[in-house]
DNA sequence: TTCTCTGATTAACATATGTAAAGTGGCTTT
DNA sequence: AAAGCCACTTTACATATGTTAATCAGAGAA
């Protein structure tokens, strides 16, 4: 992918920024392309890393005291990321980031970049509005947990997000509806007989 | 509470302030005092309020398509809050948010101190703290509905949050886990016999 | 005291989901 | 072509929760 074509990206995402602002953003990121299922943020370590997803997806998963992997993130494209609790509390994480396809990532230094964001009120935006973005994917996805039962769920995402189900393989994404595989297998085959 | 009192939470809830920055943001906010179940922002309007909870605690709920409340927030002492799609996108909220006890509150208009942080790094520091505490708590809810039972999230909610167990009604906290009262009630005895 | 309201508890029943295991189909590798 | 792998499906069974309704308990109000 060109640097243009990165560009463009940008500024569709982030309608705010002037020419100068996505140079600087451009200019503080790695161009990184990831084939499918590599990972780019490891559990266990701290990563200063966020990332702006130019095309793929993205999941980040930890893993449970049963052993089992829990996907906990699904991230489409034009969505930036990265492992909340290293970034805000300099913790170790404990998700592990990586592709569900072959994806095409920014990655750049979060503490840099928002330092940057301290002196240019349109860049520090970014954050803001990466950070609302997430705070109401979340809401919306509690909202589906507490308000709707699987089948329901399964329903909405469909509806909502059907780039998911494009994407992502069956299995990921009925872990991040919070139900077993067969569970879905059984929703997806009542609902075509009906 | 006195004018000193409230500086003194702000100040310990937002270390990086200064003296002057909590001033300032005083300055711009309303006290207010409510008793239980009194409402601050209403479904259907738009909202351009935050709050900050000096004292007490806030519940926001929405009303689903049976005509049943869901609690979607339950809003601790020393956290901001606001209706977040009237916030983030001017439009009408589909959340009531009302108060669970006798609760104390700083309100502020959401664009005027959002305006003084574009000009004040530290006080825009006050949203991104706020933002990233609400992403925390957001992603520990997901976390805990993907990966455990109905009786598990009881067990880790009364760990991580018994205020919320000593401050509301046992079937707000229910509705909040994503249960009934019924199945609340189960639990309790289940485990108080265990 | 009695009545009312509200929250919490208990009971009875139905059912969707979890679990475990086996089976299917496509794809790749040898 | 045979073997292996992986995602998905199907089956059979157990059980915790949802639903509905009745009952209990405490706080006020009349």
């Amino acid at each position: 992918m060109t640097l243009e074509e990165q560009a463009a990206i940008l500024r569709l995402s982030f309608p705010f920024l002037v020419k100068e602002d996505v140079e600087v953003f451009l200019s503080f990121a790695d161009y990184q392309v990831l084939q499918n299922k590599e990972s780019l943020i490891q559990a266990g370590k701290i990563s200063r890393k966020a990332f702006f997803i130019l095309k793929g997806m993205m999941r980040g998963f930890f893993i449970n005291e049963k052993g089992e992997e829990k996907n906990i993130f699904l991230r489409p494209e034009h969505t930036i990321t990265g492992a909340p609790d290293s970034l805000f509390n300099q913790s170790p994480t404990k998700y592990t980031f990586e592709s569900v396809t072959e994806t095409h990532l920014l990655v750049f230094d979060y503490e840099e970049v928002l330092t940057l964001g301290y002196e240019n009120s349109r860049i520090i935006q970014i954050f803001l509005r990466s950070y609302q973005e997430n705070i109401q994917t979340l809401i919306y996805r509690v909202e589906s947990m507490i308000d709707k039962a699987p089948e329901q769920r399964y329903e909405a995402l469909l509806e909502r997000s059907p780039q998911f189900f494009e994407t992502a393989y069956n299995k990921h994404v009925a872990n991040y509806l919070g139900i077993t595989p067969v569970s879905l297998s059984r929703i997806i085959k009542r609902r075509s007989e009906a």
